[in-house]
DNA sequence: AACTATTTATAAGA
DNA sequence: TTCTTATAAATAGTT
């Protein structure tokens, strides 16, 4: 795509290459994009220039949960892998994995809250409509001349709204 | 790039997301693959259809151990996760660990192994040497009348090439 | 960083 | 799906 053909193999060309890189890793990136919005689908991509700078785009939380896995896969695969690069990578999961933990622990402690809250207010209506069906029990003893004892309700009636937690 | 231009917003008629979907993934992991020959970066892409099917391309070990680190950054940036998904990507860390460490582990004694072996070696020629530099001591001796004890070999003339490990 | 001649990717159609 | 083709988009070399 451009005044002459390119060959794919390393450009020689030290100014060259770089220059390629940073238009070919916009595109990419912005090709990326479009993919994810066209087809909803998720995208991962990470670039690392030869002199170690990242760039990188992502959409969609399945892709950094699932690229995970497919990272370990493929550090599995390589052969290549020197002790320090391994000994980097276990840092990094290991921190990636205190992470985790501390998410869940935080968004499970925020659902058990909000449990909590939900059955309060669950209690409550509880409470509500037990006494409506309390004066609606009297009411129906007096006109039909049915007794009943006062605070005794009827498991037929009861509301099969219960409380989740204790 | 086609008979029309095409807004960039999801594709509402279902078999055409699909075939664009196809179109667009194997254009983006060629993309992918030329960027990383034609500038010798390291790329690393994932991609999840809206079907859960994976495709990827990775090229070099710098983007493995690195993606591994982006990923966590990016977890911990989105907002949406499910504690579903982070208990599926605590195993999957866990796994990448563990896998992490057998390696290190298994590369590490290799490690240990060559260097006993080279140990070994190193041994052997310091004996030959050592030998050698007795002779010549004793055939110096001769030559100019000066007497040493056999078997004791001056300090200054040892190899330096000393066993590393024991 | 812009420009522009070309090549490449791909949307729609078959 | 796969191929064809008109057209949009990306980009290689230039300025």
């Amino acid at each position: 795509m451009g005044r002459k053909k390119l060959e794919i193999k390393r450009i020689e060309k030290n100014s060259s290459r770089q220059v390629t890189f940073c238009k070919r890793r916009n595109g990419l990136i912005e090709k990326a994009r479009q993919l994810s919005v066209l087809c909803e689908a998720s995208v991962g991509l990470l670039v690392v220039s030869a002199s170690d700078k990242l760039y990188s785009f992502s959409s969609g939380d399945r892709v950094s949960c699932q690229s995970v896995h497919i990272c370990s896969k493929l550090v599995e695969s390589i052969d290549d892998v020197s002790v320090d690069s391994l000994v980097e990578l276990e840092d990094h999961l290991e921190t990636a994995l205190s992470v985790t933990r501390a998410r869940k622990a935080e968004l499970m402690l925020k659902l058990v809250e909000s449990l909590k809250e939900k059955e309060n207010l669950l209690k409550e209506e509880n409470q509500v409509l037990a006494s409506q069906i309390e004066k609606k029990n009297l009411e129906g003893a007096e006109a039909d001349n049915i007794e009943m004892s006062s605070g005794q309700i009827s498991d037929i009636n009861l509301p099969v709204t219960l409380p989740l937690l204790n």
